[in-house]
Parts: C-alpha cells; structure tokens; sequence
DNA sequence: CGCTTTTGACCTGCGC
DNA sequence: GCGCAGGTCAAAAGCG
C-alpha cells in the first residue's frame, strides 16, 4: 500500500481552491455599488437599502456558516485519516544510500536503498509568469534534476536540502496538472538541522505560511489551528472575497452613518 | 571562486 | 528479456 494514503498529508493544503467564493459574492458586490452610487433620502430607498442590507447579513451569516462547515470537513478527513494511519503496519525504516562512491556499486546494498517513508505534500499557490518553481519554505534547496513525467505535462524539479550535505530531505515540485497556478511541492525525509528563516516563505512573491506538514506535525494539537489559519489567509487572497467583504463593509457604514438633510 | 542550475545520460524498478 | 517511466548523476554553463 502507498504509505501516502497511510499519512494524512495528502490531504494537502489546498485552501485556496474550493472553498469560496460562494455563489452570493457577485450580487454582494453589484447591490453595494450600486447603494453607493445612487444613494437618496428617500424614506421608500431608505426602507429598501435597510431590506438589502438584511438580505447582506443574512449572505454573510450563510457564507460564515458555510466556512464552519468546510472547517468542520477538514477536521473530520483529517480526524479519520489519522485513524486510518494507525491502523496500518508501520513500514520499516527505510534508509537512502546517500551518495555512490566507486566501490559502492554493490546491488544487494541498492536494493536497500528504498524511499523515505515520511513523506508529505504541499499545494500552493504561485505566479504563474514566474516559472522557476521555487517553493520558499525557510529551507535552502539545490536542484539536482528535473523530468517530465507521463501523468503532468509540467516538468518536476528534483531538490535536495544544500543546508548540510549530510541533510536526507528532498522535495519534488511540479505544477499542477489540473489547475496550472498550483505548485506540488512532495517532501521526502526530515532535515536533520535547524530551519533556516522560519518566517521568510513565500512563493513566487505570494507570501505565506511554511508547507511542510509532516506527519507528526498532524497529529499535534496546533496542526488544526494551522490549517484553520492557512484557510483564512488563502480566504483573505481571493479578491473577490476580499471586494464583497469591502462592498458589505461600505454599505454597513453607509447604514449607521447620519441620513444628512 | 564557489555555489546553483541545466540537461543529457545512466540506473533501477516494474509491468508485460 | 525488453521497454518504459521515474529518479539520480555529473559535467558544463551561468551567476553573483
């Protein structure tokens, strides 16, 4: 069996993509312009804005209630992933060959060198203008290889960790080949050093939160107060989420603010 | 000059 | 055994 299916990270954190924005937003954003374009002291308009404005809260209230559902989803996969985990037979410790010397080309010692079975995976969002495929995740990366694979017509770039040359962690990247803006980043080993810039990740110049969500790291208390706050932040880069906030937000204002005579 | 990236060749596992 | 696909190596080129 596929130790990925074993370990919860597949569920990758693919915030950005799905959630929202619920199908209300557009309208959101059409009636609050046009509440600040024709605005009027009219009792008749007044009563119809104040509708409106009802109509918009109850639009908020669904699409919150709609984001605690979602939340709860998340939970639930990530609750019984974990389950499932623990009742697959734990893999034997797999070691990696870490470089061939001339003498090391013994076949019974390659046929050891399997895998590392800790692996993860990591959805982001990048530039799609920028093409270099660097994931920033606070760790320096060297590029030893790149391929096209049969399943993605991207080409995957092969990483090893430059940190320390002694570091088994290697990552593959490789856009999507559904949704060509995301980035599959697929982490393989533990770096055997400290992180190098914690807070300095970002990816293709859209900042945000380290990707590496190992194993263990899931099964943590702060795993889910994470993945709550990486739906925020990717909540709060949709622009169009972003406009119907602000149309709400204007049009609440423009509700309480003095009627002038 | 040292480090990184590129890229073709090579190695290995797997299915037929 | 053969072919295919994924992964890695290593020399050359690029870059700061």
């Amino acid at each position: 069996m596929d130790s990925s299916w074993a370990n919860p990270s597949f569920l990758s954190l693919d915030l950005g993509v799905g959630l929202l924005p619920s199908p209300g937003q557009a309208s959101v954003r059409e009636r609050g312009s046009v509440l600040v374009e024709g605005s009027s002291s009219t009792k008749e308009e007044a009563r119809l804005a104040s509708a409106q404005f009802g109509d918009l809260e109850a639009k908020l209230n669904r699409i919150s209630e709609e984001n605690k559902r979602l939340s709860a989803m998340v939970s639930d996969m990530l609750t019984d992933c974990v389950a499932l985990s623990g009742g697959v037979p734990a893999l034997p410790k797999r070691k990696r060959i870490e470089t061939r010397t001339p003498g090391d080309d013994d076949p019974c010692k390659r046929a050891i060198a399997y895998p590392m079975p800790n692996t993860s995976k990591a959805y982001v969002r990048f530039d799609p203008k920028n093409t270099s495929m660097v994931v920033k995740d606070g760790h320096r990366w060297r590029k030893y290889g790149q391929k096209v694979t049969r399943d993605n017509p991207f080409p995957r770039a092969y990483f090893r960790c430059s940190f320390a040359p002694s570091c088994p962690a290697k990552k593959k990247v490789q856009r999507s080949a559904e949704d060509g803006s995301m980035l599959v980043a697929t982490y393989e080993g533990e770096h055997n050093h400290k992180h190098l810039a914690e807070d300095e990740v970002s990816v293709g110049g859209i900042p945000c939160r380290p990707l590496q969500q190992r194993f263990e790291e899931q099964e943590s208390p702060g795993f889910h107060r994470i993945l709550v706050e990486q739906m925020a932040s990717s909540l709060t880069k949709d622009p169009s989420f972003t406009a119907a906030i602000a149309a709400a937000i204007s049009e609440t204002l423009l509700q309480r603010a003095p009627v002038p005579n």
